[in-house]
DNA sequence: TACCAGGTAAAAA
DNA sequence: TTTTTACATGGT
């Protein structure tokens, strides 16, 4: 059975999905024009496979379910709504290029990045798990403990020769112990952190829900979580939340790319990093995003220094 | 070997 | 009240 998708163009998948081809892929992946990734639906897991079907300028998406009695009309919304969200296929892209068509440099990179869409995460909780497990250590070391513990603590299905995984649910992370999380390379503190907050969603704390909220108010809800700070809220806004104006401006890695393209690589501080995004007002996250996939892709613009 | 990397809460001053 | 410290893994 499969389902066709139409984004609000443009919108190119390939470059999009590009993000995903990358790592060993135990929870989602694109490779060969191909993206899939395990979902829950209605209690139970299957597969989604995607794929391009249309162009840049009127984009379609082709999704296939595994296994078959997995579809069903009534979870053919479900799983729509599911890719629109994982893939931001509503993002308003001509508007965000009219945003920032007045900085030189966006207005470059955006040319060269057409049709990019940022992704979210299938949950806001994984966002946040993601996000906690990445503070302070350098993204690789945080790569290698979100792999075990997705291999851990979430959901295998099983389909013919593959093994996919589901995020680890929020109830399966609350009944954690400390030693299986620090098994996984977590710090004993991160350990608490993170089956603190799988236990405040297991209780029924709704992270979904929270999207509905402006900025302040989200980051507010946030740091009341043990472990989160203003950083880890702004990461799993970004991440999870479609909170395309919000930049982590303490962030060093967000720091480094906006110098690169705008202050010469020179080390820039938080103040600095804002006073830069001005010119992205309303989408510096999605500014940001561009800045980190255009500095991944080798892609340069033209300096103007300070 | 030592130090840094997309921080945070708790202890110490 | 402000400053300092411990923490995990992977790269250099």
């Amino acid at each position: 059975m499969q389902l066709t998708i139409k984004p609000l163009p443009p919108f190119d998948f390939d470059l999009s999905a590009q993000i995903f081809s990358d790592g060993d892929g135990r929870m989602q992946r694109y490779e060969d024009g191909v993206y899939w990734q395990a979902i829950r639906l209605g209690g139970r897991l299957a597969l989604i496979r995607g794929r391009s079907t249309g162009t840049i300028a009127d984009p379609q998406l082709s999704v296939k379910i595994e296994p078959e009695d997995a579809f069903s009309l009534d979870n053919k919304a479900n799983i729509e709504t599911y890719v629109i969200r994982l893939f931001n296929l509503k993002q308003d892209l001509l508007a965000f290029y009219e945003a920032v068509k007045g900085d030189d440099i966006m207005a470059q990179i955006t040319k060269h990045l057409w049709g990019l869409k940022s992704p979210t995460t299938s949950t806001v909780f994984e966002a946040l798990i993601d996000s906690i497990i990445e503070q302070q250590i350098s993204l690789k070391a945080a790569k290698s403990m979100q792999r075990r513990l997705i291999e851990t603590f979430g959901d295998a299905l099983i389909l013919g020769a593959g093994t996919y995984f589901a995020f680890p649910s929020p109830e399966r992370l609350a009944a954690a112990t400390i030693e299986e999380l620090r098994a996984c390379g977590l710090s004993g503190r991160k350990a608490e952190y993170v089956r603190g907050a799988g236990k405040l969603v297991a209780e029924g704390l709704d992270l979904g829900a929270l999207q509905a909220c402006d900025e302040a108010a989200i980051v507010e809800e946030l740091s009341k979580i043990r472990g989160v700070g203003l950083w880890t809220a702004e990461m799993t806004m970004i991440r999870g939340m479609q909170k395309y104006n919000v930049i982590p401006a303490d962030d060093l890695g967000l720091r480094r790319v906006i110098s690169h393209y705008y202050y010469g690589g020179e080390k820039i501080d938080a103040k600095m990093a804002r006073r830069i995004a001005q010119a992205w007002a309303g989408w510096r996250g999605l500014a940001s995003y561009y800045l980190i996939v255009a500095e991944q892709l080798g892609i340069e613009a033209g300096q103007v220094g300070r």
